[in-house]
DNA sequence: TACAAAATTTTCGTATAAGAAAAATTTTCG
DNA sequence: CGAAAATTTTTCTTATACGAAAATTTTGTA
């Protein structure tokens, strides 16, 4: 359905067939007809169209752009997260009430000793980030040697990456856990 | 350049010309002179096709899908990363050196003390995540009234609301702050 | 190499996309 | 309201997209 689409998209830029016409190249009379579903552009005139509405082509054909909600915010307090535990981990996610965010912090708790903890080690989409708030953290991980972290140390990774974390310290180190959402919507 | 894009979409999926028009309903002939640049196929081709091949029509546009870098990490040492400073704020910017992530972590030093410090209130594209881990912090802000955080308390909002953050204790507030990119690339 | 099968390109008739200009419609403003 | 301007739709001609089938090229096998 791109009639309506275009028809959208241009009354969203409040522009006229002629202005339209202008930033894209496509004749008005195209643009015309393309709007009344009595024409089905070509490749061209698709991706010039896109050009000159300053939209993803991928609009054109019905994608959502970005479903960016506005203004919403969420507040947790320390110790005030939804806590789900594994045997390796502890995790408090907080600011869990609000769904679809772009990055998942977790306020988590490392209870793992050693490696052998870990079957295989974690692989998934995305990208992560450590940082240490307390106790001494050890990260293992495809194509590196084991890395010790102390507080206020802070590590950024490729989550496809195979990685485990373990407690190197007297007492279970605490991190602030970011992890990316997978890619694809 | 439609054409070089078809090619290499259908080699990647090993399929032939037969095989792609039964998948997308789009005669062998009409795929050969599109993938020869004879012709310029209609919106419907269009579609057609990328339903086919399983990709978003972005793709027969020349969008690159994903650019998922593999296997990257990034170590900061506490205190380490690379110092940015402005009236309000000191930012810590930890792992700078892994350019293109999903989201950007900061140890941040909040400076102001008053909300008069700031003009306008911050505003921008994008979600963020702040996690107090020294002091006191005020979180000012649209739509909301302020908001005092101590540590360990944290909060995600969207980044097109106003907002602001002062210190509200005796030292200047230390928080992990985290800022996803902008939608669009 | 020969030969058949598979894959691709070309041919050709029909349907339709493209744009210029005319016609119709809507909007603006005295 | 009524005329002029702006905007959209229609008309008409040319160029081209589409698919079926024929022609050609490539691939696989003896």
């Amino acid at each position: 359905m791109l009639a309506p689409t275009l028809k959208r998209l241009r009354a969203a830029s409040r522009l006229t067939l002629q202005q339209l016409s202008e930033r894209s190249g496509v004749s008005v009379s195209t643009l015309s007809k393309i709007e009344n579903g009595q024409l089905s552009p070509t490749y061209e005139k698709i991706a010039a169209l896109a050009s000159g509405l300053g939209v993803e082509v991928g609009e054109l054909f019905g994608q959502v752009p970005k479903p960016t909600p506005l203004g919403r915010r969420s507040v947790t307090r320390a110790g005030g997260g939804a806590v789900h535990e594994t045997d390796q981990y502890r995790y408090e996610a907080v600011n869990a009430d609000l769904p679809g965010k772009r990055f998942v912090p977790l306020v988590t708790t490392i209870k793992a000793r050693s490696i052998q903890q870990f079957g295989e080690l974690s692989r998934h989409d995305g990208e992560e980030f450590i940082y240490v708030l307390d106790g001494e953290v050890t990260v293992h991980s495809d194509y590196y040697t084991p890395l010790t972290l102390s507080k206020g140390d802070s590590c950024y990774f490729d989550s496809a990456m195979g990685h485990a974390c373990i407690s190197g310290g007297e007492e279970d180190a605490r991190v602030l856990w970011v992890c990316s959402h997978s890619s694809l919507a």
